[in-house]
DNA sequence: TACAATATTGTAACCATTACAATTTTATCT
DNA sequence: AGATAAAATTGTAATGGTTACAATATTGTA
């Protein structure tokens, strides 16, 4: 099964109807996985349906959250991503080039005190830093600088 | 030692020369752990310093971030939060009165696979659902609808 | 006191997101 | 298939938190 044809089985399954831009959103967010913010999502989608508006964007994105297809990721406060992800697991956030990594993470709060009583429907950990590749960049232009 | 000596100390620790208003509005965060967003800060201390400008409360929190003397909360993806602890700890969002309730949790991710050689610098757990007096509106609410 | 560095202010701009009314598409019924 | 109502999509304009930047005020030091 493809992904067009996944995507349209767990929109049915979420009793949204299964419209082509919405199968085609939610197709993008499976396939590419790097947490892409609403701007990224509209100019992926644009080629292929030149009159999507971003109103649309923003439109199916709170369709998919509402019924728990795709999850808000508001590690970067400057604009928010989206992850069709359905597993938890933890987001890295690198400071330098602003791209978030995925690690394990499955934390249970159910027996925290202060929460008694509360519903808590998700579960967000989120790490910032910087990666490997951005450090090896840092150490290698300062090494340049003593050189000089 | 009062607060504001407090605040000033924690300053100087920082090399952040302790300007009157880096003082009180470090103060005001150490003695309203709410969270409070900017806005929520500037109408705070506007009685105090009528010439505040919003600008000066970005500018002194963002020098309080530097220095880590302040932490950003990102869960409330309509506005950014601050925050004066220093404690690491759990953030819970009520999607109702928006409030946010700090929760224990201290997670160790130093032994994740795909972050080794990943320079972490922030963490933060962040749990969203219904507080329990929401939960409590909800179901008082419900009960006065069935006896109509 | 005078000077240089730093902090604060006010205004205007930026830009992600939302509101809303108009238009188009879809599902259903005849 | 055609008609109709409901739902989805679009375009435009507004909203509002945040930032840029130049002008002003304050601070520390000589």
């Amino acid at each position: 099964m493809n992904v067009l044809e996944k995507a349209r089985q767990m929109l049915k399954a979420k009793a949204v109807r299964p419209t082509i831009i919405r199968v085609r959103l939610l197709a993008y967010l499976l396939t590419h996985p790097v947490h892409p913010t609403a701007e990224q999502i509209y100019q992926a989608l644009l080629p292929e349906f030149p009159t999507l508006s971003k109103t649309s964007v923003y439109n199916t994105l709170d369709k998919m959250l509402e019924v728990k297809l795709v999850r808000l990721i508001t590690i970067d406060e400057k604009e928010t991503r989206y992850d069709a992800g359905t597993a938890v697991h933890g987001h890295f956030f690198c400071k330098f080039c602003r791209k978030i990594t995925d690690f394990a993470a499955n934390p249970d709060y159910t027996g925290c005190q202060e929460l008694s009583g509360y519903e808590i429907t998700e579960c967000n950990v989120y790490l910032t830093g910087i990666c490997k590749a951005c450090l090896q960049k840092i150490n290698k232009s300062q090494e340049e600088e003593k050189a000089v």
